[in-house]
DNA sequence: TTAAAGGTACGAATATATTCGTACGAAACA
DNA sequence: TGTTTCGTACGAATATATTCGTACCTTTAA
């Protein structure tokens, strides 16, 4: 069972199933065809096939659940999305900014996408933070 | 012309590539043999040819030079840290926190994996910025 | 001066991710 | 009822990333 993903906490989504649970995050359990019309309208062009291909490669995954009672199939998120992007926001630390938090924020405060609204959000959000901790 | 990665201001390193860039960022330029052996010091076990052959790639991308006067080639990123890691976390935040710079910080911020040190560091940066931004 | 050590080049195998065509079953409806 | 529409399953092609063996050349040292 060593190689059975399902056992392996090490396994993060690749960009493509990440699209796809957010979309599942957002809305809910949905059937391929919700999240397929999504994809093509929010994000780019994709076979209906290619993402029902990922949806059960995820399900074998683990990633998601399958409820096959009707012919439509929904599929639920299995994995939580706090922890996921928790753990993707780790690796993504740890492999541009040697796990420098401070670091990554310098960037992303110099950064021209980071608007003034979000400085101010960021700000607001600093000040709420227990000085003790 | 068009396929020639050197003209695809899109292209971002690897995962491979960019523990290459991350040892000449901080080393400045180097033979293979010391990047190969910092990898293998901090970071994995590799071979030395697949190091050889990930710089050899990168050298036509276009994201390195390669001094060749001396037999130990001599290899220095062309690619700027600072803009590069930018770009990264540009991609980062999109697919991840569909481009909200404020909940990438709220995850940050939550994070058992952020110390008190770096969450004093980012208090004193916050602290820093020009309120007129 | 020869053998060992250390270097580059590069093809090929492997691993992984992604896309999509085709087959075929169920349902909707003319 | 037949035909069109909508669904799933799944193999296979494609794209990309990674690893490493082997060939072969240069330098070093016995």
């Amino acid at each position: 069972m060593k190689d059975d993903p399902k056992n392996n906490p090490q396994s993060e989504p690749t960009r493509s199933e990440l699209e796809i649970l957010q979309v599942l995050w957002k809305h809910g359990p949905s059937t391929v065809r919700f999240v397929n019309d999504h994809l093509n309208d929010e994000k780019r062009s994709v076979q209906y096939t290619s993402t029902l291909k990922i949806m059960q490669i995820m399900t074998d995954k683990g990633m998601l659940a399958r409820d096959e009672s009707s012919m439509k199939h929904v599929y639920s998120p299995l994995l939580e999305e706090k922890s996921t992007k928790g753990l993707l926001l780790d690796r993504f630390l740890d492999a541009t900014f040697n796990g420098s938090a401070a670091t990554l924020l310098m960037q992303l405060l110099g950064n021209k996408k980071t608007s003034k609204d979000e400085l101010d959000e960021i700000k607001a959000l600093i000040n709420k933070i227990n000085p003790d901790k």
